[in-house]
DNA sequence: TGAGCGTTCTCGCAGAGTGAGAACGCCGGG
DNA sequence: CCCGGCGTTCTCACTCTGCGAGAACGCTCA
């Protein structure tokens, strides 16, 4: 059973600026896009990535990847040398990321919180269904996925990382999510989340979203059929309080090709299952934060 | 929590500088011990720190506990949700930990980098010697725990998670490395690391480690009772490379008072039966990083 | 209705961070 | 042997950035 590793760099999410053409002339001043915000700490929260996506760097390296001055990198690779954010590995002339970042990741994990019973019960899915199993949860106003299950033969759809909560609408958690949420909640979030397309048959229109949302909540199972990534096809059951809200959702995804009717009809099986079993641990006791995800 | 470079010798606590005459002023704070480093690094990186500590918290929380003004913390708050390292749970009016943090976390197991296989032998280990059960390895420099395997009945020490990487002199993967460097290595490295005492058995001179050291590379396992922990005991085994170099260890730790001399000549052949396994795998091609640890 | 909290803005000042440049030690190659 | 290149640290004057008191706005609760 693997927890969670892979997870490499997404592609920052390009926000709509106005002037997408940077006119390759100008090296004085060409205003990157970037909004205000502390200069410094963006600086020094850029040369952490930077060692962290090379897998370690030389200060130099760093200076050239970023366009930032020498002695720059050098004084904010101290800094976080000394917050522990990094070692230098003086033998070797290299920077490699520090022992905090393990700390704060497990701290992370902790405030997520799940526990081992839904852990565990993800891993049956997983076993059960012979299926990349999820497991996802409100966190604030967002849809995050909280814990992933999978294995070489039946592995995780490549986005789907632990922390992804982009989406919604195309994903079967994301809609067992949606259609968990009172109408103006629903409203809020979609005035706010866009209806991206991913692929052909993406849902993109509120109108169409919504009716399969009613057919969601009344069925208990929802669908994706390669709505998200072409080829593939996800599937997820609603996880409940004790007082009967949706608090988090359980879901598998599989080649749609794999998936006979037979097979379908398996895994709806496997799903109401296991949301059961983690349902009956989030309704006693137990329920720790408020999840009553306020928006 | 280092404790290492001269920088802290060159400046005494209170600096008699030339001018001493202060313009009447600063009756308030005689100025903190802190080097300068980054200042708002610092305050960001404390930020963060304290929202970790504390499993989120809301701005005011972190202004009061930092003793840092309001909007002080609100803008660097901001800078670090806007690089996901927070993210602001708007409905709840907190700030937690935000997924930048996992993705950090696991490009640091990745840099550090122990393969599969020698992660399930280290879970064997765990399993045959009933222990809790370790892995260290040199990094730059430093000797650091790489991997744990334990469990509820056989929990690891409290200081030895990953990433631990003091008090080399004290623990039994700690002598098994420094038995492993060459002298000159050794003594640079303990010119460096003070011998902390730790318990009434540690040892403090390097005399008396010197003598235990030579003892261990003829043997070739490492014990070490209760110098660490008090009523703990550990023992550890050396891996080599392809070039018959010590790159890493397996170790274990058990209470004292569970060790029967049956079990442990059980564990010494368990230890050394995982050493095998793993340094089988480290001669085989796959050396990725040049271990030669420089110093 | 008002007190308290969370959150964002404004704005003038001080000083912190900046970065060109030089310096030092170490290495390997010519 | 000396030179050139690299990693690393320091200096220093300038400027722009981050600072923080304070006020403002909206919300919730009593």
């Amino acid at each position: 059973m693997r927890i969670d590793d892979a997870s490499t760099l997404t592609r920052p999410s390009a926000d709509p600026a106005p002037v997408p053409a940077q006119p390759a002339s100008a090296p004085p001043a060409p205003a990157p896009p970037r909004e205000p915000g502390v200069v410094t700490v963006e600086k020094t929260l850029a040369i952490l990535e930077a060692v962290a996506e090379r897998g370690g760097a030389t200060a130099r390296e760093v200076s050239e990847a970023l366009g930032f001055p020498l002695p720059t990198v050098y004084r904010l690779l101290q800094a976080l040398v000394q917050s522990d954010y990094l070692v230098h590995l003086t033998g070797q002339h290299r920077f490699e990321l520090g022992y905090k970042l393990d700390r704060l990741g497990v701290s992370l994990h902790r405030q997520i919180g799940i526990p081992t019973s839904v852990r565990t019960e993800i891993g049956r899915l997983h076993t059960l269904s012979q299926t990349a199993a999820y497991f996802a949860v409100y966190r604030g106003a967002d849809v995050v996925v909280a814990y992933v299950v999978d294995s070489p033969d039946h592995p995780r759809l490549t986005p789907l990382n632990f922390g992804f909560h982009e989406a919604t609408h195309a994903t079967a958690f994301g809609k067992i999510m949606l259609a968990g949420m009172s109408s103006e909640q629903r409203d809020q979030y979609l005035d706010v989340h866009e209806l991206t397309r991913l692929t052909a048959t993406t849902k993109t229109r509120r109108q169409d979203l919504y009716a399969e949302l009613a057919q969601v909540a009344t069925s208990g199972v929802a669908w994706e059929i390669e709505e998200f990534v072409p080829g593939m096809t996800c599937a997820a059951v609603g996880v409940r309080n004790g007082a009967g809200m949706i608090i988090g959702s359980v879901a598998i995804s599989a080649p749609s090709a794999e998936l006979s009717e037979r097979r379908q009809r398996d895994i709806e099986r496997h799903l109401r299952d296991a949301s059961n079993q983690v349902s009956r641990y989030y309704r006693s006791g137990a329920l720790r934060r408020a999840n009553t995800a306020t928006l």
